[in-house]
DNA sequence: TTTTGTTGTAACTATTGACATTACATCAAG
DNA sequence: CTTGATGTAATGTCAATAGTTACAACAAAA
């Protein structure tokens, strides 16, 4: 299975704040039109961006803007943010086993540690990139184009 | 959203015929029983595992084994075997980003490469990860419950 | 050769989560 | 008090997971 495209979705907002958000009020509707997709979706996506105190969104007045400079935010803070699991674990497991089997009524023991490796391997990835790497990375890629 | 339990189910399996292999027929039966499902599922996870070549099933007679020693098999070739969506990315882009602004047309080129930093990172660790370990540690369990 | 137990697979259902859409109350500032 | 935005409820669509029943194909033993 994959992970959910809010993560994406996420990193492209952070880069038009970045981009855009000099010039333009970067609105839920703005962002729902470069990303393509619905403006409702963007401001679920920032309401959970300002729950974990990435971004403020102002209300009334409307846009949106990073509350700390983009090297403080890592892609793990993103993803936590947005893709947040009840067990927060990666791997789901199988919620049945066999207690009268050695094997069944052991095999959490057995993966549990082995599974929180991997998904560390992965969370300790994100926590090295940070949001500052979008805004080199785009305004580079801009630089091409022209 | 987490990786489907097809995974977990599948390290149930090698556990369990390495467990039982020398003295019971590791059927879909047995397996469904151990692992608390439908033989049905088992079955089709087996033909998975089946078609990678990393265990045989015996049709009319029954049962299952490995295809090669345990020390041979990671968990990375199991997740492939289980769990792959053919060449999908570990993550989902949005689809529709909006070529007409500067940021929508670049988010993959801005993105990708990170991403798969990530996936792997993730990857290279469960590649470190052999079936070799459940048989060790499903003992070191087995022998402190006795 | 028939029986037995198993695999392989089709067909169907249920449930869940992601993503989309409409509608509207709420809000801040001009 | 108008305007343009956010916050959020309600609803719908779609895909994937997981479960279940049913049965044909199969291999080996009786």
């Amino acid at each position: 299975m994959q992970i959910s495209s809010r993560f994406t979705v996420a990193l492209h907002i952070f880069t038009a704040m970045d981009v855009f958000g000099k010039d333009h009020k970067v609105t839920s509707d703005f962002l729902a039109g470069s990303i393509g997709t619905n403006p409702v979706i963007i401001r679920r996506l920032l309401t959970q961006l300002k729950n974990a105190g990435l971004i403020t969104v102002a209300r009334g007045t409307g846009g949106c803007e990073p509350t700390k400079p983009l090297n403080e935010i890592t892609f793990y803070d993103v993803y936590k943010a947005v893709d947040s699991l009840e067990d927060e674990t990666l791997f789901h497991m199988h919620d049945h086993p066999n207690p009268k089997c050695p094997v069944g009524r052991n095999i959490h023991a057995l993966l549990d540690d082995k599974l929180l490796d991997i998904q560390s391997a992965m969370e300790n990835e994100m926590k090295k990139h940070t949001v500052a790497e979008l805004h080199d990375g785009i305004c580079d890629l801009m630089a091409k184009e022209a």
